[in-house]
DNA sequence: GCGATTTGGTTGCATACGTGACTATTGATT
DNA sequence: AATCAATAGTCACGTATGCAACCAAATCGC
């Protein structure tokens, strides 16, 4: 008659999803002073290339509000500038500066590894199916359409 | 050199559980005035039948503040009561109230609809790629032991 | 027994967050 | 050209959150 959380799918997720945003969060946020909304617009940067703020929250699955603050906050540290486009002056484009490059690579390489110190611990098989899995929810979703 | 966001483990399951609690809270939120900490109290109360706070939090992977918190909401509507026991004067053993119980039958009929709503976007065989990636996930981050 | 440590639970504070309102600019309708 | 709607981004406000400090009760070490 209950619900059993722990075969609950949404608290499953949620649960895993903490335990491994605690796994990699030390790596943005102690050794680099990044709050998770930075470190994501900062990725996406490095995905796109120089891009608009609404283009950095879609991609980072972002409310506009955290991507703002997260800019700013980016900005006063010299990683990224912004600059308003001539042809659309509501708009401004992104980009990082030499400083924020560098410092998005030293960024990636612990992440990087925290997250296969994980994925280590799983079976080749189980990788596998974690791949499936996940692309299944995110069309199941809808997420990856955003 | 990048990260590729979309294919970073972490952001996936972030971005996919957020899709999935977007689903399930208008249910506890919106029909119900209740957070999620006190969702989840509630359905952990009911997993294990009466007990207290810490054992709350331990099943619902909550930290013992927002068990606190949650304990003391739910108490001020009379859906849960707690009593201090002898044998340790220090915790209290909280259960529901027959109210309670009610709203939590009420409750869980929807949010089992919304799970299975997106469990029926996914072909069967994904489902069970499903189940095998998280239990795999769950023994690799350790979540399950806590 | 008595001080030191641990455990159950609460509170205060500083920060993060989501929502909605707001400004400014552009595009569509007529 | 005047109006209305849509878009880019910021701001203000109330709430949620995590952390550290805290209190009270129980347990350990000797």
């Amino acid at each position: 008659m209950g619900l059993t959380l722990e075969n609950f799918l949404p608290y499953r997720m949620a649960r895993l999803t903490e335990a491994l945003s605690a796994e990699i969060r030390p790596v943005y946020k102690d050794a680099f002073g990044l709050n998770r909304p930075e470190w994501r617009v900062l990725a996406a940067l490095a995905d796109l290339g120089p891009s608009t703020a609404t283009a950095l929250g879609a991609h980072s699955a972002q409310h506009k509000t955290k991507v703002s603050r997260a800019v700013r906050a980016l900005e006063l540290r010299r990683w990224i500038r912004r600059e308003t486009v001539m042809t659309d002056r509501r708009s401004e484009i992104i980009s990082m500066t030499d400083t924020g490059q560098h410092a998005y690579c030293d960024l990636v390489a612990p992440m990087r590894e925290r997250e296969t110190r994980i994925l280590d611990r799983i079976a080749p098989e189980d990788r596998a199916a974690l791949n499936r899995a996940l692309s299944a929810l995110e069309a199941a979703t809808g997420v990856s359409e955003g």
